[in-house]
DNA sequence: GTAGTTAGTTGTCAAATGATAATTGTTTTT
DNA sequence: AAAAACAATTATCATTTGACAACTAACTAC
């Protein structure tokens, strides 16, 4: 396998993946949120609970950059922290109801755009899709 | 195919891959340059000539901000304006050699992490790994 | 040839993000 | 028990980015 030329098309890939999913969370957002806020419940959502410098860590946010946005979201009702009971320091953050209601809504309008995008293919196809995500998954962004 | 089940994989995959590519990009610039101007640079790189409001398009930045930012390009001497013949007020978009340079460096430090990630993998996996690109490139993301 | 459209520029303002220093309260180490 | 390390916050400042209005120059259509 020529190296290389795998990782030409695979940076091809990344370049597109991203602007696809510019162009489908673009206007996910419902609630008057910015793009880092939006990130950092993206992130809880996916990871249940974590911790503030978790989430500092995994999105390249400064602790204190990511201490003022999380107060901005608190504010606004979208998520919550909750001490942790072993270690008085840290708080585990967590989606409210209404933080859990937002994504939801984002999520069913990233979906309405990806269904477009495969509502022409046949079953076969999107299995092979599947198997090529996961295969994706394993080997590289695991 | 369960449609739902597939746009969870996806999702959670989407998110990888932002991630990960961030970690790849992060030092990738060795240059004194935002991110914004990367994402120009590394989209006039991979399509060769772009006019202008082709930038603006596809990164979703406004064409005000794409001729300012473009502006500070050139000024770095990264990239030139060349103009159309056959209708003058286009510009196409080019690298200089010095942006050329730069973006080469770039690539080749994403390409150290890219390798660094498949380097225990055997020559049929990084086969397969071709192949998944492959098929969500031209299924999804064409 | 003139009205309308298109490609790009300039200038300005506000908001978002990044960076850093100083501080508080808690836990760990020795 | 004091010192060091850790998690998070607050405050402040610079830079980046986004949005918009007004403009020039070139092209198109009628």
């Amino acid at each position: 396998m020529d190296r290389k030329l795998l990782f030409r098309n695979f940076v091809h890939f990344m370049a597109n993946v991203h602007q696809i999913t510019n162009d489908m969370t673009k206007d996910a957002k419902t609630e008057d949120i910015t793009q880092v806020q939006y990130k950092i419940l993206e992130y809880i959502t996916v990871s249940q609970s974590v911790t503030i410098t978790e989430i500092s860590d995994c999105l390249h946010v400064s602790l204190p950059n990511t201490s003022r946005e999380l107060r901005k979201l608190i504010e606004k009702n979208l998520c919550k922290k909750v001490s942790d009971e072993s270690d008085r320091r840290k708080y585990y953050i967590q989606l409210t109801e209404k933080g859990n209601a937002l994504m939801e809504e984002a999520f069913r309008k990233i979906q309405l755009q990806f269904d477009e995008r495969i509502k022409h293919l046949t079953d076969e196809e999107l299995q092979e899709i599947n198997k090529a995500v996961e295969v994706l998954q394993q080997k590289i962004f695991s």
